[in-house]
DNA sequence: GAGCTAATTGAAAAACATTTTCGATTAGCG
DNA sequence: CGCTAATCGAAAATGTTTTTCAATTAGCTC
């Protein structure tokens, strides 16, 4: 974070450390657990960490969330109750990426999976 | 859709046809390709069109997309044009789905391949 | 440790996106 | 041809994100 010339101020610090007392937070929820720090600033916070790839972004159909950008993963997500799972055995054939006859150079995935986790059924 | 009580209204017919004619629009893009539909109309028809199944809504992190749901496909989103290309070729192994432990009732999936198109490489 | 400066912050305003309201219109039915 | 519940749309309300800009400050220099 210092090396590309930003500043560790308390905002910064205190957005990094609400998106790590939890996963897949909304915007809101991570203000939340960080009231002191400037909505503007979370915003501007939020955007910088995606930008340098130290958070990703996620668009799951309810609006952005955000985690920190560990080993790859996906999740699963409960039509139910809304809750967000993660796994780390990545499902993909690899053989079969990029599809056939596609001309297309694969850099990255994402995948989710939607269903009923065990406390809903 | 009159199966359901509906109305097949013109301004109805109007945004499936627009939705015909591309897959993957913004909602403006759609509004552009039926101006005489009023704009509250277009997002009550899409959220009806949805509801119903017969649209699907993308969620590709620049906003919401829709396309006519048909077939289970997938996306490979070019990071350098943000073109979007469709294959019908799922490279899942249903073997690991859900993943080992996990207590999930697998419902569906949505996977999205991020790279480069073969135009822009 | 004090001083300097470019980076950062945050309140307010602006811009943009979506939903609600409610009176006017109309598709579909008899 | 009426009737009526469903639908439409302009305006207002609400919600979200970005821009502005004056004040503050982290990190460097001396
Ligand atoms: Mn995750
Ligand atoms: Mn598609
Ligand atoms: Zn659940
Ligand atoms: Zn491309």
């Amino acid at each position: 974070m210092r090396g590309g010339g930003y500043k560790a101020t308390p905002q910064r610090m205190a957005v990094l450390g609400a998106l790590a007392e939890e996963q897949h937070q909304s915007l809101e929820e991570i203000r939340g657990r960080c009231l002191e720090v400037g909505l503007v600033t979370v915003y501007r916070t939020l955007s910088l960490l995606v930008e340098l790839g130290i958070v990703r972004r996620l668009d799951l159909g309810d609006g952005a969330r955000y985690e920190l950008a560990e080993d790859h993963h996906h999740h699963m997500i409960c039509e139910s109750c809304g809750d967000i799972s993660e796994f780390e055995e990545c499902p993909l054939d690899p053989e079969r990426l990029p599809p056939e006859n596609a001309d297309f150079e694969v850099r990255s995935h994402s995948l989710e999976v939607y269903g009923r986790c065990g406390a809903c059924r």
